[in-house]
DNA sequence: AGCCAGCGTAAAGAACACGTAAAAACAAGC
DNA sequence: GCTTGTTTTTACGTGTTCTTTACGCTGGCT
């Protein structure tokens, strides 16, 4: 199931999306202004953004930036404006795609899944192996040797950040800010507990890591 | 440098997006018609692919589907059409994004940005390789010799901007002022401490250094 | 030749980051 | 309202990194 997050402050036409996307077989989460369409964006996975740009609280462009600051969820910005400048603007301010009203309905459907049909076509991966343990991504199961091993929510998003970019350094920042949410962007012991906890499930000797190291100063990076 | 397919019957505008594409910094391989797009992106590295959808030998549809049979490479289509349908065609079909005619160059060249940034980010991994060592920036992971070799958060801010600038003179104050931040601009030691650390860690004879070099008086260069 | 500013190297204490265990606070289900 | 599982605190020991100090070397200049 696709979640879009749709954002516009006319009342009619958010109604109208939302029953439209609905009945395609969207799951849609609304959002009247900039602000809660960002509050709604850290706290549930939307897999993609229908922005209009006239919004009452924030210009349109804070909220693609806002957003771009931390992650790559396709954009659709929405906008009445023919001008060629205004195209730019917001795609260069991070926008994936740029549609002027009116619109039919059926050209955002297509839009919407060349837009999903993108993103989903990178992360597409249901399952990481290592010689330990093996993640499915998809069923949001961990194996060890065959048996299931139990993760608590947190647990698990630490861990699909990590899985997710294997290979990668990830800042302690990055997953305070992803796995808690941006105001926890310091509570860096955290991940020392959960890092901890991740290893005691996971690794043969949680005293010397293989696969979940730490490189001090910068980040943690999952080696499979 | 970005590689960008451009496919249009019209001579005229094949070559005006020729010459403003590569005023802008894109390498431009131009095709005439369908058969032989195909064959240049079968042959070229090509990045992006910018597409009009009326050509004379086969339709703009048919080369949509001729290469998405085997690449992900972004897809630009441009048409005078107008009408919802056509746009729901051609997004189905593989297409990241449709223009119509007449568009500005400036949306034009946003969206190649766009699409660019898009894929950039997800198959481009950005490494610089010597004789001695590799730097992978992406991942922010260092080899010599095929090892990993570990670098402190310091070690790795004035690594990264010496590679980063292959071939350039970066003066001491602007090491300085990226990595310890301007109120540093003066402790000129601390870059003769690290420079050695990491002479230490990646040059065969660090006494002797061949990739890291000295200018005296005038700062440092990275040379690949 | 001798001076000296700029550079390279080594080493040590201070400051900071990390790992671990366990207790306290909180939430959800029955 | 209790139980159970999870998250957040607290405490402390260890390890790593940064900064500072000390000293030797080089190459240009007088």
């Amino acid at each position: 199931m696709t979640t879009v997050l749709v954002v516009d402050d006319e009342p009619q036409i958010l109604r109208a999306l939302q029953i439209n996307l609905h009945a395609h077989g969207y799951t849609v989460v609304p959002a009247p202004n900039g602000t809660t369409a960002l509050a709604a964006a850290q706290t549930q996975a939307i897999d993609v953004v229908v922005l209009d740009l006239g919004l009452p609280d924030m210009d349109g462009l804070e909220v693609i930036a806002g957003l771009r600051g931390w992650t790559e969820v396709p954009i659709i910005v929405l906008s009445a404006r023919h001008g060629s400048h205004d195209k730019v603007e917001a795609l260069d301010a991070g926008a994936d795609d740029y549609v002027t009203k009116p619109f039919g309905l059926d050209e955002l459907l297509a839009r919407l899944r060349a837009a999903t049909r993108r993103s989903g076509a990178q992360t597409e991966e249901p399952r990481v192996e290592t010689a330990e343990f093996t993640v499915d991504l998809a069923n949001k199961q961990v194996f060890r040797h065959g048996e299931p091993v139990r993760m608590t929510p947190t647990e698990w998003s630490v861990l699909e950040l990590l899985v997710r970019n294997p290979g990668r350094l990830i800042s302690q920042q990055q997953i305070l800010t992803e796995v808690w949410g941006p105001a926890y962007a310091k509570e860096t012991h955290y991940l020392r507990v959960y890092m901890a906890q991740l290893r005691r499930k996971l690794e043969r000797d949680p005293a010397a890591p293989v696969h979940l190291l730490t490189e001090a100063g910068m980040g943690y990076r999952f080696a499979p």
